[in-house]
RNA sequence: GGGCUUGUAGCUCAGGUGGUUAGAGCGCUACACUGAUAAUGUAGAGGUCCGUGGUUCGAGUCCACGCAGGCCCA
């Protein structure tokens, strides 16, 4: 065969090329396939769960790196033998879409049912969600992501929708699915829920002036609280809190207050009614209240009389004092008088207690807390057993005490049917000059109880509607939850089990936030979704839905019931006739989605009419249920399913640890009792160069496409992974691809390049088939032992990078070897080997097959090593070495089993005799260039200072390695002996730090002052006494410094001298490489062949330069490849002159 | 405000369990090599290891408190 040359190399092109070969072979169906030995034994397959994008955006470069990740594992779990099915998905419903179609349409939710149909909106989404499909499935193709595109699940198929119900109604049976409520945005002049999202949008956070009220909350006098009543020596001790929104105070049920911040008790007045108080607040908000020239020393000073015998004014100072500290852990359970004594609750409330979100920024450090009303408030009400305070409706229902348009409800007489929000009245209300706030209202009536410590006006931001641009409140709606809390320890427990990369991901981010883990609000108030399958009654009597059958069957009963309307029935009889008459067959033309689903009507076994709840789920859920999902699990696959869960390997942003990652593992737990996945990546942010994140708005987004078009998806890959451990963010900058592919894949280009060019002149090729072409170890040159050592290194370690879930410390290996080991000290080292030495004898030497037949086995299992991380690339090499021994449609690197290491190629005793090699030669190069010394000319000898005779041997061993390499005659060696070694003795701190401690800096000054005597008998007696010390041998490390009258470097222990004495034959050699080097230029710049002979006339215009030729004659001939080198007095004019160093050379070279 | 995370040369990154002289690549400068050649090698310059305290004989490394960036939550 021949191995084909390139002179260039577009690396787009390459990738272009395998991509075709892969799709014409089919390569990656084969790679499956091939691994389908045994289908049912578990260890033969590897599970992999893709996370689905959305197509109804564009790709971005982020993409290539999430899916690189995924494709590594996968790809190098399939050479180790697994089989791999990764079936792709698209992830198609949720919010972004929804906010896509209305972008485009112009339109707002509040359209929906009014100038659009909910049946055209729906379609329209439908339509939006597979938008980009194409883009995605080109990059996908393009980057070299082996996926299952052909066949993928998606997520709003009613397949899909089925195995979602069949999961929700197991829940549902293990009463793991709940209505509650939750405190969310609520807008009331919408009429609406607001999303975090819609709350995010600019403009909705505006600045605006509210009364707010420190109100005095009565303490009652209990075991708890005794000791304030104690300090003040008074009855009247009251607690401080600050609101916003004193129309909350009505539903006050608590007072939080935070474990560890300290309090004060106060006595002073109030400002309102004059009566003295002793009041509660936090020590660092003191002054916000109090002005210190109002201070006095203690709680008996005369001004407090004083002050109480005046005529009292609005101006007047007000004396006050500390009477005492506490902590607010001590404040915890003190129970105080309802402060607006509306509404009673059902259960004891009225007490302090803990909060972890209370501050002493801003108010009292007392946060006034009513469950109704604030999402911090409800969550704490919740865990201390407090109930909100709440009214019955018609119905008997629990609801708050401001109804759903923002009013008081009757219960609250003094403000019965007043709008909490005065911006909720009318313009022409507000214009009355009669009208008061409610706000207002009810601080004007806390001052007159005696109940409001301080009122005044205050500025903040407070969240607007953005449709209606009116204050929103924040209100419990009606929400359907996953008691996700229920199972919360097994989560915990089973959490542990899962090897997170980062492991700090599982433990802290995602493990810290499942020890504070909340029931799942699974409802949203959207359209394009998957529906919650519940049917409810309005008496409360409800169905969750487990399937198609069953939603069939409860139609069909509820039609033969003739309890409902023509229209009713009408519905559910074309839902009955078109999805019973194709056998319940889920791909039928019945969308389950809204608002049909909604048009199917059900009667509860009481007769009453049941409609489904509005709401849609979480879409989070959708991608939490794909290991079952997307086998249409149970109705379908059992078996399949059965076999994949749970996954091997997931990977998908950091970012998603709340959402992805939690679904897939929540929903496992619950109803499996098992883990979803084994092993997960989380990856991070791919940011632009200056580390800010990408956006399309800022212009700062990298267009994947015209990377991958510019420099190929191998660099683009490689740099990606290299560059940052994945869960790193990565600061993305495409000049870093320019210098991976200059440095990593431009060299492994021309190694493969120099390799194919001797190859091919030699006409040798290797056949792994055949053993006899193989040159056996024993017979192997140091040099190709030496690097086959370093490469079965490298398959270890980089089979344990990737066995451990990290590519970028695989791929740095890998490319370290290369560039370092591979390039720049093998082929560089045995250039000559492949050049020296014809083809005329037939037989190739076996040094040249040895050589050949190590470079290949090098870069063929490089090929492997980097195919998970650049697979076109890889591929490209791979056969481009091998495409001579197997038929082409099965020959590809990622079909090929990984490769195992060969434990007696190691020679770790070799691996560090070369690494002496390279810096004993550094050091000489370091000698030379501090001497003006090139590396022509030969110098005599080198001598190394040896203390151990390991180390003599390491070297000894590679000794012509370093002749050759710095052009030295000998390597010599001096060693205790000789006598002439002046030794040096370093404390090694790490042996004698745990013995002499806080001795060590005496100790480290008498070892540094030891005579050569004391060291000489540390050495032979292994032991010295330095008084009052006594040191071992290991105590100290003894260097070897210099040698007296040597050049000498060293560097890390190791001391190298250089003899720089030129001699005259040393000199000759010198000119003669000179000469040699001259010719070799001569031959490139005149064209000539490498294999031409030529014919040299010199010019003896120096006589030095006569003797150098004289007496090198034949080392020249064979350098240059010369039949002749003859001096010839008078070259007229056609010879060519070049300057040497010291005189000018007159020749002429011709081809022979 | 909380959880997690990052901070080392101009840039991108390495630096098990603490050990005294902190490394690599790129870039820069100089030199060398010239049968891998729009390739390659060697050397040099370049550091307040984010800051402040602490533990220790000894801190880039451990602890505390900060600062700055990032993600996710409030």
């Amino acid at each position: 065969m021949t191995y084909q040359q390139y002179d260039s190399l577009d690396y787009a092109q390459v990738a272009a090329e395998v991509l075709t070969y892969w799709n014409q072979n089919q390569v990656f169906e084969q790679s499956v396939a091939l691994r389908d030995g045994q289908p049912d034994a578990p260890t033969n397959r590897f599970t992999f769960y893709e996370g689905p994008p959305s197509a109804n955006g564009t790709p971005g470069i982020h993409h290539v790196m999430a899916r690189t990740i995924k494709d590594i594992f996968c790809r190098y779990k399939t050479l180790r033998g697994f089989q791999v099915e990764r079936k792709g998905g698209w992830d198609t419903h949720g919010l972004p879409i929804e906010l896509q179609v209305e972008k485009e349409l112009g339109i707002t939710k509040d359209d929906i049912g009014k100038t659009i149909s909910v049946e055209e909106y729906n379609r329209r989404c439908r339509e939006t969600v597979m938008r980009f499909t194409d883009q995605w499935n080109d990059l996908t193709q393009k980057m070299g992501y082996w996926v299952d595109l052909d066949n993928p699940y998606i997520t709003y198929k009613n397949q899909y929708i089925e195995s979602v119900w069949s999961l929700l109604r197991q829940l549902y049976d293990k009463n793991l699915l709940y209505k509650g409520y939750t405190i969310q945005p609520y807008s009331p002049k919408a009429g609406t829920g607001l999303s975090s999202h819609e709350l995010n949008q600019p403009g909705t956070y505006k600045d605006v002036r509210d009364t707010t009220v420190v109100a005095q909350f009565k303490a009652k006098l209990t075991g708890k609280s005794a000791y304030l009543f104690d300090a003040a020596e008074s009855d009247d001790v009251y607690i401080l809190a600050w609101t916003t929104t004193p129309w909350t105070l009505p539903a006050n049920s608590a007072l939080t207050v935070g474990k560890d911040i300290d309090y004060v008790l106060v006595r002073t007045f109030n400002a309102y009614t004059y009566q003295l108080v002793n009041v509660v607040l936090a020590k660092a908000l003191v002054s916000r209240w109090f002005a210190e020239k109002n201070r006095v020393e203690n709680m008996y000073d005369p001004a407090f009389d004083a002050y109480l015998l005046s005529e009292h004014t609005a101006s007047q100072p007000i004396p006050w004092a500390v009477v005492m500290d506490m902590k607010g852990e001590h404040l915890t359970d003190i129970e105080y008088e309802q402060l607006m004594p509306y509404v009673q609750p059902s259960t004891p409330a009225f007490r302090v207690i803990l909060g972890d979100f209370v501050t002493t920024e801003d108010g009292t450090g007392i946060v006034h807390t009513s469950p109704t009303f604030g999402a911090d408030d409800f969550r704490v009400a919740q865990v201390a057993g407090i109930p909100p305070i709440m009214v019955k409706d018609e119905t008997g229902k629990d609801v708050p005490i401001v109804d759903k348009q923002g009013r008081f409800v009757a219960e609250i007489t003094d403000f019965a049917g007043r709008y909490v929000k005065e911006e909720y009245y009318s313009d022409e209300d507000r214009s009355d000059p009669d009208f008061k706030a409610t706000d207002v209202l009810i601080a004007i009536k806390l001052k007159e109880e005696n109940k409001a410590f301080r009122v005044e006006k205050y500025e903040h931001p407070y969240p607007h509607c953005w449709r209606t641009d009116k204050p929103i409140l924040y209100y419990p709606l009606d929400s359907w939850f996953i008691r996700t809390t229920a199972v919360k320890d097994r989560l915990v427990e089973l959490n542990k089990t899962i090897n997170w990369q980062p492991e700090s991901t599982g433990t802290g981010r995602f493990g810290n936030w499942l020890e504070n883990l909340v029931d799942w609000n699974l409802s949203r108030s959207r359209f394009w979704g998957t529906p919650l399958p519940i049917w409810r009654s309005e008496s409360g009597e409800e169905v969750c839905v487990g399937s198609i059958k069953e939603l069939v069957d409860l139609a069909t009963t509820a039609l033969e019931s003739g309890k409902l309307s023509d229209e009713q029935h009408e519905r559910n009889d074309k839902f009955v006739t078109v999805v019973a008459g194709s056998a319940l067959d889920p791909s039928v033309s019945f969308d389950l989605h809204r608002p049909y689903v909604d048009e199917i009507y059900l009667i509860s076994p009481n007769g009453q009419l049941m409609q489904r709840e509005s709401d849609l789920i979480d879409v989070w859920f959708d991608s939490g249920a794909m290991p079952y999902a997307q086998w249409h699990y149970p109705f379908e696959n059992k078996e399949v399913f059965e076999r994949s869960f749970p996954a091997d390997f997931i990977s998908e942003g950091v970012d998603q640890t709340r959402g992805w990652f939690f679904t897939l593992h929540a929903i496992g737990v619950m109803l499996f009792d098992s883990v979803a996945f084994k092993n997960v990546v989380s990856t991070g942010l791919v940011l632009d160069k200056n580390g800010n994140k990408m956006s399309k708005r800022l212009g700062n987004a990298v267009d994947p496409f015209q990377t991958l078009a510019k420099y190929g998806p191998d660099a683009t890959r490689w740099y990606m992974i290299t560059n940052a451990e994945p869960w790193d963010n990565l600061k993305f900058n495409v000049d870093g691809i320019g210098e991976v592919q200059r440095r990593f894949f431009g060299t492994l280009f021309n190694t493969y390049n120099f390799f194919a060019l001797y190859a091919n002149l030699d006409g040798y090729s290797i056949d792994s088939t055949r053993a006899t072409d193989w040159v056996s170890r024993e017979q192997l040159p140091e040099l190709d032992r030496w690097i086959l050592s370093k490469l079965n290194t490298l398959i270890r370690d980089v089979t344990e990078q990737y066995e451990s879930y990290n590519p970028t410390k695989a791929g740095r290996l890998v490319q370290d070897f290369v560039t370092d080991q591979l390039s720049n000290w093998y082929v560089r080292l045995s250039r000559r080997r492949f050049w020296a030495g014809g083809t005329s004898q037939g037989e190739l030497s076996l040094d040249k097959r040895a050589a050949y037949q190590t470079l290949q086995q090098c870069l063929v299992t490089v090929s492997q090593l980097m195919s998970p991380i650049a697979p076109f690339f890889a591929d490209w090499l791979h056969r481009n070495l091998t495409s001579g021994q197997q038929p082409d449609a099965t020959n590809s690197v990622h079909l090929t089993n990984w490769y195992s290491v060969d434990e007696a190629a190691i020679d770790t005793d070799l691996e560090r005799s070369m690494e002496l090699a390279q810096e004993v030669s550094s050091l000489v190069h370091s000698l030379r260039k501090g001497h003006k010394l090139k590396v022509r000319q030969p110098l005599s000898r080198v001598l190394i200072p040896v203390l151990s005779s390991d180390t003599r041997r390491q070297i000894e061993h590679v000794a012509p390695i370093i002749m050759a390499e710095v052009n030295v005659k000998a390597v010599d060696f001096v060693d205790d002996a000789s006598g002439i070694l002046k030794k040096k003795v370093k404390p090694n701190f790490k042996a004698l730090g745990p013995r002499f401690g806080k001795q060590m800096k005496d100790v480290a000054a008498a070892i540094t002052a030891m005579t050569s005597d004391e060291l000489k008998s540390l050495e032979q007696a292994g032991t010295l006494h330095l008084d009052p010390y006594t040191l071992q041998l290991s105590d100290v490390e003894i260097l070897t410094e210099d040698i007296p009258g040597w050049l000498v470097a060293s560097e890390d222990g190791l001391t190298v001298a250089l003899d720089v004495t030129v001699t005259d034959e040393l000199r000759r050699e010198g000119i003669a490489r000179d000469l040699v080097n001259r010719i070799q230029n001569l031959r490139k710049d005149q064209g000539f062949d490498v294999t031409d002979k030529i014919r040299i006339e010199l010019e003896p215009t120096d006589a030095l330069l006569v003797e150098a030729v004289q007496m090198n004659s034949d080392y020249i001939r064979q350098e240059v490849q010369a039949v002749s080198l003859d001096l010839i007095s008078d070259l007229n004019g056609n010879a060519t002159e070049i300057d040497m160093d010291e005189f000018r050379l007159r020749l002429k070279v011709v081809v022979a």
